[in-house]
DNA sequence: CTTCCGGATTTGATCGATCAAACTAAGATG
DNA sequence: CATCTTAGTTTGATCGATCAAATCCGGAAG
């Protein structure tokens, strides 16, 4: 095969340098459009590609976000969330000219030494974090490392929100389960029993605090009643088939059950039997699948946020914090409750 | 922050040239033991990493995977076999030292756009392609341009299956039907059904094979009462529970189903109650939260296989076909039949 | 008519690594 | 003792692009 071409060949060819053709491909405005027109031709007819490395080299910036392949995540149901996150982020990136890279580790130790490697190896610019947790040392150590980043999940646990130097979207499921809540509550439903996971959870938190707010706004019930509507379990079906079966047998009455996952909510529905309503969350296929209502979490908003935070409205270089400090820095979306009729007993 | 150490600061404290360093990396063996420890302990100390598009400039490697995000398949039921495939693949190129690279596109059109960007611009270095169909516009493609990939899926359509120009590998569809046929009609069932995809489909038409054979091998049915017992219809769960009321609806009598998917043996559970058993393909985790028995593909099998076609048993540069002819150029992996007991109706 | 200006384009240097060839020194060979 | 070999290491050139500074040129200003 003969060599590719290059901005050298291409110059020949359409009577300029090097630099004028580069001029072309990264600050069209500043060449003149006639000799524009004729740079562009001579691309067209050579086939010209840029090379990405050279020009990674040189501009020590690679165009390329790095995110981890999370370890399929627990039973497989919620990976969907990911999946569909990760989509919409790669055509997001696409239609700005960047490339998703990916990679796996064992652990947040593992993954902060492959930050290191891939942004030391200039192969990525940024990165986006997915599943933030309590104290998560990944955001610390990117920050004090002054590596750019997003993260899909609030910094939770830490005391500023706003720390202008940790970017974040995140999906407001206090909302969410306020509007499951409030449409059981709607539907003549007074007893609506939260199935979350233990404490401290941010997002778990999170979601049960949208619960508690619709119940009291929509019920009588006394906050000691709704402590003990409110079982915590690991995520999982079988878990959540466990937690409703010990609730029922506590003698504990419950007209209807709003989950912190579809995993859970399956379980519960796996107990409780078809007249008793069941709302899960993340709409996951297996929701659609057994007819479960649920929470739409809207990942293309989201992916698309995630970039706008960290390369700008429409950019495909990295915004300049220093420059421009009142770039917005973090994005809250809404998620909507998706109503369904059940298909399993 | 300061400037990154390379290979030159890191032979002018250990002693050596930049080229003794760079030896010590990709040619540790010609080194004397002695200046090799002393050049890793200067390598620890500054903290080096070696600029990955530097090495990709000269080298004209990338070291690097691509693959397409799927498009959100059909009703997202099966999406997580190809998840659960690109997570086998990523941590299998980790440990070889590789990357992988992700991109979308619209189409097989646009697909082969991003091939040719891609590599021109030298970000990858070959690719994996997923979801292989009749005269795959994509493989002939890559195969006129000398560009290295493997398939997921067998080159359907193609006379010639060992062309070692195309590496594959594939999951025996027939096996797994023939299995889950077998294991239906020695519980006593006789008239199997198959609910299928329409023809000419590679894939189905595999999976349809094994069932057709199993049925020939263990029942008594003639090939004409089997060409009643395969509905055909495209993939979804609607679609599955439609075909399979038509063929009750046609006083076809049927005593069990075998599915080529996930999705349309959900369809059919919806419409034959209990105690009609239905078997599932993909094992995906709708089967698993319905207890639908389903035909798992060891899929960290094909993505282990898959590399090992393209880059040798364990190298992290790709294969020389020219120089080592003999080298395997496909591999058929078994699946196995994963049976569950129902909890839909 | 000369000088200055700014837009358009070109030239020289550089990013960090590896390749290819040259060099060095110690041991083998005649 | 001079020459050859070979393992180990160094030097010069290069990959393809962009940055920074220099050059060119036509028109406005004095």
């Amino acid at each position: 095969m003969a060599r590719l071409p290059t901005v050298l060949d291409v110059g020949l060819l359409a009577g300029v340098s090097r630099q004028t053709v580069s001029n072309v491909l990264n600050t069209p405005d500043i060449v003149r459009p006639e000799t524009r027109s004729r740079v562009e031709a001579a691309i067209a007819e050579l086939g010209y590609r840029p090379h990405a490395s050279a020009r990674r080299l040189r501009t020590r910036r690679s165009s390329t976000l790095g995110i981890r392949l999370d370890p399929m995540s627990n039973n497989g149901i919620s990976g969907s969330v990911h999946d569909r996150f990760l989509h919409s982020l790669t055509e997001g990136a696409d239609a700005r000219g960047l490339r998703i890279m990916l990679f796996t580790a064992t652990g947040p130790d593992d993954e902060i030494r492959q930050f290191r490697r891939l942004h030391d190896g200039a192969d990525v610019d940024a990165f986006v974090l997915t599943s933030t947790f309590f104290n998560d040392p990944r955001t610390e150590w990117l920050i004090a490392n002054g590596i750019p980043f997003v993260t899909f999940g609030r910094p939770w646990g830490i005391d500023d929100m706003n720390d202008p130097r940790h970017l974040w979207v995140d999906v407001d499921g206090r909302s969410g389960l306020h509007q499951a809540t409030a449409a059981l509550i709607a539907e003549g439903e007074r007893r609506v029993a939260f199935l979350g996971w233990p404490s401290p959870s941010g997002t778990g938190d999170d979601r049960r605090l949208g619960w508690r707010e619709a119940m009291a706004e929509g019920t009588d019930l006394s906050p000691a009643e709704l402590d003990e509507l409110q079982p915590a379990v690991e995520d999982g079906v079988a878990q959540g088939r466990e937690a409703i079966r010990e609730l029922r047998e506590a003698g504990i009455p419950f007209d209807a059950i709003v989950a912190a996952s579809d995993a859970l909510a399956l379980g519960a529905l796996l107990v409780v039997g078809p007249d008793v309503p069941v709302i899960g969350y993340d709409n996951t296929p297996v929701a659609e699948a057994v007819g479960l209502s649920s929470i739409e979490q809207p990942l293309e908003e989201v992916a698309a946020g995630a970039l706008e935070l960290i390369m700008g409205a429409t950019g495909s270089s990295l915004v300049d914090w220093e420059a421009d400090p009142d770039a917005p820095k973090h994005r809250l979306v809404t998620p909507r409750l998706i109503q369904r009729h059940r298909r399993i007993t």
